[in-house]
DNA sequence: AATGAATGAGCTTTCATTCAT
DNA sequence: CATGAATGAAAGCTCATTCAT
């Protein structure tokens, strides 16, 4: 259903991330996608609407899979762990994607109405840190300090990842990677 | 000397860290640099001859603080210490250089010519890793995933000092910085 | 139909005639079609392929009006005076396009696919020439200087009448103009 | 003497015959010269006065040569066949000057000025036509026909020979290159 | 005489967006 | 819903010319 309104969004992202943003027009957007310009603007009134929305669907995918079998009777580190395979294989499996979502989460194209409705999704993060730093398995420095670390360097390893992607399915790697994961962020 | 040489560059590399390379037109440039258009191009033939000149003239000024006060008789523990300040102090105080640094550095519009020219300059980084692995001191994971993650984690601290700057000179934030990083690379 | 492709084509032949190609800015020719700008290169990706097909539509133009009233079974000498003076009517009939053609066959604007493609359409010409060498009509040189003559020829005597086009429908001067021709060539 | 102004003389002539008096920067000539741009501009004050000076020195240059080795004793054909060959071997000796004099003879750059100028040079030839007419051994049609004819036959003739420069000795080709001028003008 | 850094008007071309069909 | 011709502001870049040295 829809199909040129999903047409023009999985066009528009991939040439969003191999071009950027700027460098993409929508001229080009339409014509890879099949459509004509005015239809493009008959489903996003700019072209600023159409990479926000582009990231707000991104973004409900990326949570709604780091969510997946995250188990509540499991231990903390048990479910960092789960939520840390999730994010690394959601990168792999939609290399797209998260080139998107690391390239432009900080761009000034979108918007800040987007980025807080973005925001609440990774609120249950938040919680679980919370709880490990009050039951001292976790490093008690500032939250803000160890969300932007565990951010920071799951970036750097997705990055290693994407140039290397034979590696995801050595069991030595997987486990040289989330230890480096844990170390950082265990107290 | 050379004074319109680089007010151009200062000018640029402040314009393309706040609004982004494509966003910022050379007329802007040079209007803000208080030069006239034709003078940008008489230094710089093309827009991204300008940018990768910033991009080597960046990744020089880095280069040389990082290497600053590292001293050859110390740990390696300490040697790991006086680079990660290093940056960090760099980072604070060209906060301009170092967003552009991180901004650009994986851009298309840097090409890798300047890429290449710019990596050599990291050596030394790579040689003390090595050494570093040789004597069990630090994880024996593939260097280039010991290279990215901490590139990223490094990445994900300066981004939050950046929105608390005020924190910078406490001693336990120094402290919890470095120990972040440590856990994350030490074996 | 197509009026604004029309109207840009007919704008741009007077303006390239009387100003020259560098001299004649795209904004002025959009102008005075009374187009905008964009309108120019929706129909016409660069400048020069506006002039490329200024220059293939005059040819066409002009071999089909050479053609015009040949009688296969006249003599030779008729089958000359009848495409020498369809030329020439031509060239009073449509002052801009002779100029234009004159002006530009020569020019490095034009591109040499573009040449080739015009060469095609004077191939009867040659055969015209190549049966009265046979026939011993027309003066045994080479033919290309032979051609090169006929044009060069042409050309003079259409620039004398552009100087004086009164003179065109004196019926002397009309027979002093070929036989300046026909002595030039005939054996 | 005077090296510097000939130089870029001699440079601006062969690139404007190259490429075109607007495709020829300025910067280009004098780079190519050897000169600063300020010099080119100390000994011609606009880039127009350079091309006009180029023409009148070129068309002295010319009208020199024509009148070589004319006889007052010989016959009006011998004097005309040797004018002919005068011109037809200037301009295999100097290629460039004979294609620059031919593309901007007609051009804008050229003004009405240099122009007059130039024309009074020619005046021996308008003469020698006169001369005859009255004496019936010229065709009776108006001089400035004859004129343009002899000029627009002599162009073709000359590229005719540029493109096939062997030819030039061949005793055969001359003999068929002035009857072809003979014949067009004798009455 | 000779230099070349500096100027800024003007060029070709691009592109987000509109709107009549 | 869908089209694509048409728009015109704005972009990167060029180049004839000036002028302090």
């Amino acid at each position: 259903m829809n199909t040129k309104r999903d047409q023009i969004l999985d066009t528009a992202l991939k040439l969003f991330v191999n071009n950027g943003f700027h460098a993409t027009p929508t001229s080009k957007i339409a014509k890879d996608a099949g459509v004509a310009t005015g239809t493009l603007f008959h489903y996003f009134k700019t072209k600023e609407e159409l990479i926000n929305t582009l990231y707000l669907e991104t973004k409900d995918n990326l949570t709604n899979s780091l969510l997946e079998n995250v188990n509540v009777q499991e231990t903390l580190k048990a479910k960092f762990r789960q939520v840390f395979f999730n994010y690394i294989f959601w990168a792999v499996d939609h290399p797209n994607h998260q080139q998107f979502y690391t390239s432009y989460s900080n761009s000034p194209f979108i918007t800040n109405l987007t980025k807080e409705h973005g925001l609440q999704r990774f609120q249950f993060i938040y919680e679980l840190i919370e709880k490990g730093q009050d039951e001292d398995i976790l490093k008690a420095v500032p939250i803000d300090l160890l969300v932007e670390a565990m951010q920071g360097l799951l970036n750097g390893i997705i990055k290693h990842l994407m140039e290397n992607p034979e590696k995801m399915n050595e069991e030595k790697y997987q486990n040289d990677a989330f230890k480096l994961f844990w170390d950082t962020i265990k107290g």
